[in-house]
RNA sequence: GGCGGCGUAGCCAAGUGGUUAAGGCGGGGGUCUGCAAAACCCCUAUGCAGCGGUUCAAAUCCGCUCGCCGCCUCCA
């Protein structure tokens, strides 16, 4: 298997040393509710996840939580709340949002505000060591004392653009960042050997990944935003720490989504939520929408193209559907496996891995028309879409009494049907797709499903 | 200023040196059906932003030009 190193820029053989794959993947800072970026983040690496276990690697999957950050304080004292409610709200919500949206959960879940001796621990150790000092309650991390910063990025610190905010009287040198900040009157803070404070945003992720994933991640992942500063950031920080060096051994960045021209991000306010976007889509549907275009590729935000994904996915669903003749010719689905595994296994080719199950679905309606065996086809489809993480399921949300008006008028419409009386039989359809209700008249009776 | 990426059919999007340029959506024609729906069959890029170059061979490598985006500041 082949994965694609932000490190190294190329794609490299993957080999974790042991049988558990150690990945972290950067979370959420919980001061408001997800939006489609992260959908197309978090479901990019499910689909990974589900992938590397599909070929028997068992995955530790952590990702975090910020749970303390000044946008979390800010939002608090906006709306007159204890900062810690903000986030067990915003916590709740992002379960809510990424159990409708299919994405397996991690193994686990850390919170920076529940690692705060091994994040104190780590700072002490980077004093020690000569790679941090101490300014006016605060602590900074020297850049200057790694040579190595800067190779995630590949860029080095002489070119990197200093800007007006970068420089402060408390810092050595502009590139150097927080790794304790020293509490303001009436902010959360924590006891510390530098005093009351909190932990900067880069430490957390070391402390977190060191801790429940050991000196060396397999993978780490995240947006691509967070190249720079923060995974950069973090290897400083950890390869210091540790002295182990790699601290990862495959960085993985998702490409960012683009809202027309724009990305979309909480800054500039152009902003589709999870929920919003399931109003209107399917979670298949966006699923499909995301893995259609190439994990490490920017993708622009399009309704229409959420709706032909929608489409797609019907396709799907109706090809589970379809009817073979048991213990006939059976339809060979192994080809497709292959090429499914092949595409995959190659920095995880999701657009080709669907085109291949899109051809079996091909292959599965084939074989139905043929009146062949397409049970084991069906099989595989479904096994496979279980590693992309699709439950093709319908979406019939209906009471068991709607449920019945709606076979019954089914049955008085085949009645009609019998009876030659097309126009009464057109016009119970008709009733039906008010109600939101398409039918299908088959040689082995009626069908219906909830129109989209 | 530095670093990175993108430009492929009406739309979305694979392909990164060599058979007919994946797949989905949409559109057109046909089969089936009382009619629909679903499904199946056929068609829908002599061309991959443009211009040069390397090569027996390029969407794919190199150079330049044009257009677009991201990061260097919180961000998946």
């Amino acid at each position: 298997m082949k994965i694609y190193n932000t490190l190294s820029g190329q794609k490299e053989e993957f080999l974790p040393p042991g049988s558990e794959v150690k990945m972290y993947v950067c979370g959420v800072t919980v001061y408001d509710v997800c939006h489609f970026g992260h959908a197309l983040s978090y479901i990019s690496f499910d689909v990974i996840r589900r992938y590397l276990e599909y070929r028997g690697y068992k995955v530790k999957y952590v990702q975090n939580f910020t749970d303390i950050d000044d946008k979390i304080i800010n939002r608090a004292n906006e709306r007159k709340i204890p900062w810690k409610e903000l986030v067990e709200t915003y916590i709740a919500e992002f379960y809510v949002d990424i159990d409708a949206l299919n994405i397996k959960r991690a193994t686990i879940y850390p919170r920076a505000t529940e690692e705060i001796p091994k994040i104190i621990e780590v700072i002490q150790t980077l004093i020690d060591k000569g790679h941090a000092y101490v300014s006016e309650g605060s602590v900074y991390f020297s850049v200057k004392s790694f040579p190595g910063y800067g190779k995630l990025t590949h860029q080095s610190p002489e070119d990197m653009r200093v800007t007006e905010t970068s420089v402060t009287e408390t810092k050595e040198d502009p590139l150097d960042f927080a790794l304790w900040k020293t509490a303001k009157p009436g902010e959360p803070s924590w006891t510390s050997p530098w005093g009351e404070g909190r932990p900067g945003w880069h430490i957390e992720c070391t402390a977190m990944s060191i801790k429940h994933l050991g000196t060396t991640l397999d993978i780490h992942a995240g947006g691509q935003d967070l190249i720079f500063p923060h995974h950069e950031n973090e290897i400083a920080q950890s390869e210091c720490y540790t002295g182990v060096e790699p601290f990862v051994r495959i960085w993985m960045h998702n490409g960012f989504l683009q809202m027309g021209a724009d990305k979309m991000s909480k800054s500039l306010g152009n902003l589709v939520t999870i929920k919003q976007a399931l109003e209107r889509n399917s979670a298949d549907a966006i699923r499909l929408f995301i893995i259609s275009s190439y994990y490490r590729m920017p993708l622009r935000y399009s309704l229409e193209a959420l709706d032909a994904a929608e489409a797609g996915v019907e396709r799907f669903r109706q090809a589970l559907k379809a009817e073979g003749k048991q213990g006939a010719e059976a339809v060979d689905a192994d080809q497709f496996k292959v090429r499914f595994i092949e595409t995959m296994d190659d920095d995880f080719g999701a657009p080709q891995a669907v085109a291949a199950m899109f051809d079996l679905v091909r292959e599965i309606n084939r074989g139905s028309e043929k009146g062949m065996d397409i049970s084991r086809a069906q099989a595989m489809l479904k096994e496979l879409a279980g590693v992309i993480g699709f439950t093709l399921q319908e979406e019939k949300k209906l009471t068991p009494d709607e449920e019945k008006k709606i076979e019954e008028l089914i049955a008085v419409r085949n009645g009609h049907r019998r009876a030659r009386e097309w126009k009464q039989a057109d016009e119970i359809r008709k009733q039906l797709a008010e109600l939101g209700v398409a039918i299908e008249d088959t040689s082995k009776g009626t069908t219906w499903k909830i129109a989209r």
